[in-house]
DNA sequence: GCGATTATTGCAACTGTGTTGCAGGTGTTG
DNA sequence: CAACACCTGCAACACAGTTGCAATAATCGC
């Protein structure tokens, strides 16, 4: 390997803006972080380790890798981490503009957590000494998936 | 000990209104229960197991029967469970007309979640198979405490 | 292209939070 | 008072994530 060959998988437009985003950072363009991100990029939920893991097939990363990876996307402010309801660390690829304000919707259920593009709601008024960074709409309830499954 | 003596430690409304809250589910009211529970109702933020077993006095409660006091507390509906951004739980006592929706502050710094009473904000629109059950404003940043000791 | 440099990877062992099973204790009820 | 059920404590476990160190491979300069 390690010709020109790029993998059909993926829509060369992802792929490549991928690669540049991470290069942007000044750090090397892994197969691993490549993998990862385009992996996240597409995903319509924010995703656990574990399912990240499943999605890359099964023994292609070391376990320890994908942590390191995932750690460094979100110190690069290529990706955010959530914790779900089962206190399990959830990933998601960052927006260009990068929201300050987003809304997401968690189901009770499943754990997994939904972005939605609803608005920026609140200009809050916070207790002295706080200073406020982002604002999160969490929507909290059962996604349609659980909703018919457990009726 | 059993005797009538309310220990002065705490207002004599809130020991009270404890035992009853507790009663009122069909469990005994045991003394693991009233501490735990007098101490989230007092306490001005959400608490972790650990910050609750030092609060009760390092020796006086077993780790496991605190985690299942406060599952109890969970499932009767006198708590919240909530999970911090280090992946910890943290509990807080439910108010009397159970919010539906709610304002926290999470400090992205310490993880702690503070409860503003701030105003229910949005009527959002879902995509459809979505129950909505509550909502939630997260406002992220930095407490005052972390504010102050990291500049 | 070819090698040196150094970030990245993989392995193994570890940490910390939360859970489960079971025996013993404590309160409640008839 | 005795039986019963609930609660507690202990020990062992499960799982998600972390750390240390040696081996590998992506990038840079030639």
């Amino acid at each position: 390997m390690m010709t020109t060959t790029p993998l059909p998988a993926e829509s060369p437009a992802e792929v490549d803006s991928a690669a540049v985003l991470i290069r942007r950072t000044g750090a090397r363009a892994t197969p691993a972080r490549l993998h990862v991100l385009r992996l996240l990029r597409s995903a319509p939920a924010a995703l656990s380790h574990h399912e990240i893991e499943q999605a890359l097939g099964n023994p292609a990363l070391d376990r320890v890798t994908l942590y390191r990876v995932l750690d460094w996307l979100v110190e690069s402010g290529l990706a955010h981490r959530n914790t779900d309801a089962q206190r399990v660390f959830r990933f998601s690829a960052a927006t260009r503009g990068e929201h300050a304000a987003h809304t997401h919707f968690r189901c009770d259920d499943c754990g997994r957590v939904f972005c939605l593009d609803a608005a920026p709601p609140a200009p809050p008024h916070l207790p002295q000494g706080f200073s406020l960074l982002r604002i999160e709409l969490d929507l909290r309830g059962r996604c349609a998936e659980c909703s018919g499954e457990h009726p």
